[in-house]
DNA sequence: TTACGTATGTTAGTTTTCCTAACATATGAT
DNA sequence: ATCATATGTTAGGAAAACTAACATACGTAA
C-alpha cells in the first residue's frame, strides 16, 4: 500500500519541476550551474530532481523575489549546512563579502519598498 | 519549506514509474487499457502517473504474481470502490463470474503449490 | 554618459524518452 | 491442437530535454 517516498529520491523531471515551482527550465538549470542544486541524471543524461531540490528552488525563488541575488543565496546556503561556520569564512575575502552584504542591504530595501507599493495598490485594483 | 504533494498529484512520468514498480512500459500501459488505472495525460500526450497510481500498480503486480487475472483484479478494484455491491453484479453475467472464480481458485492454489516448493527448496539453496 | 555584471530570454541543433500500432510468443486452458 | 491471455519486440514518429551560443533588461560603477 505505502510506496516509501523519501524525500532525497530523484523522481521528478523538469517539466514537473516547472510546474511546481512556477521557474522556466533556463532558471532551474541556472542555479545548477551555480551549485545551488545538484539533481541527479538519468543515462541519458536528463536531470531528475527529487523533493527537497523543489524545496531548495522554492527557497531560491523566495530569496531572489526579496533581492538577494546568487552570492547571497549562496551564502545562506551555506550557513544552513554548516551553521557554526561564520559568513563568508570559506572562499571570499572579507572585502568580497562586505561588497556582497552592502548590495544586498541596499537591495533588499529597494524590492521591499516596491512590494510595499504593490500591497498598496492592489487594495484598490482588487 | 512544504511543497505540498498530494497522493493524486500526476508528478512521475514512465520511466520512474517503471523503476518504482520495477514494471515494463508494456505492462504498465496494458493495464491502463484495462482501466485498471488511469493516468493523466500531457499536452504532448505523455502519461503522468501519480503516487496513487504507483500503489495501484503494485497492487496488480502482487495479485498478478498471486495468479489472479486481469478480469479478478478488475472484480477486486470494483469492490474496493463499492464494497456494497456483490461481485460482477454489474457487466459480468453469473456465469462467466463463476468461471472466472473457479479459474482464480485452480490458478492461485497452483501459483501457492509453487511458492510454498520454492520456499522449502530456499532453504537448502540459501 | 558609457561600460559592465547579473539573471533570464530565445534560438538552433541534437539526443533521449515516450507514443501508438502491429506483429510475435510463451503459457495454460479447452 | 487450438485459443486466450499477458507480455516481448520492433518500427516510425513526436514530444521533451539537453547544451551552447547569442540577446537583453536593468542596476551599478567608472
Amino acid at each position: 500500500m505505502n510506496s516509501e517516498i523519501r524525500r532525497t529520491m530523484p523522481l521528478l523531471s523538469m517539466s514537473i519541476v516547472m510546474q511546481l515551482t512556477e521557474l522556466t527550465a533556463r532558471q532551474i538549470r541556472y542555479y545548477e550551474e551555480h551549485d545551488l542544486i545538484q539533481p541527479h541524471r538519468t543515462e541519458g543524461n536528463r536531470r531528475m530532481f527529487s523533493l527537497n531540490d523543489v524545496d531548495t528552488l522554492l527557497e531560491i525563488k523566495d530569496m531572489l523575489e526579496q533581492g538577494v541575488n546568487m552570492a547571497g543565496i549562496k551564502k545562506v546556503f551555506a550557513m544552513k549546512n554548516d551553521p557554526t561556520i561564520q559568513a563568508g569564512a570559506k572562499e571570499i575575502t572579507d572585502g568580497e563579502l562586505r561588497k556582497i552584504l552592502r548590495e544586498e542591504m541596499r537591495q533588499a530595501q529597494r524590492m521591499q519598498r516596491t512590494s510595499i507599493r504593490q500591497g498598496d495598490l492592489s487594495r484598490f485594483y482588487q
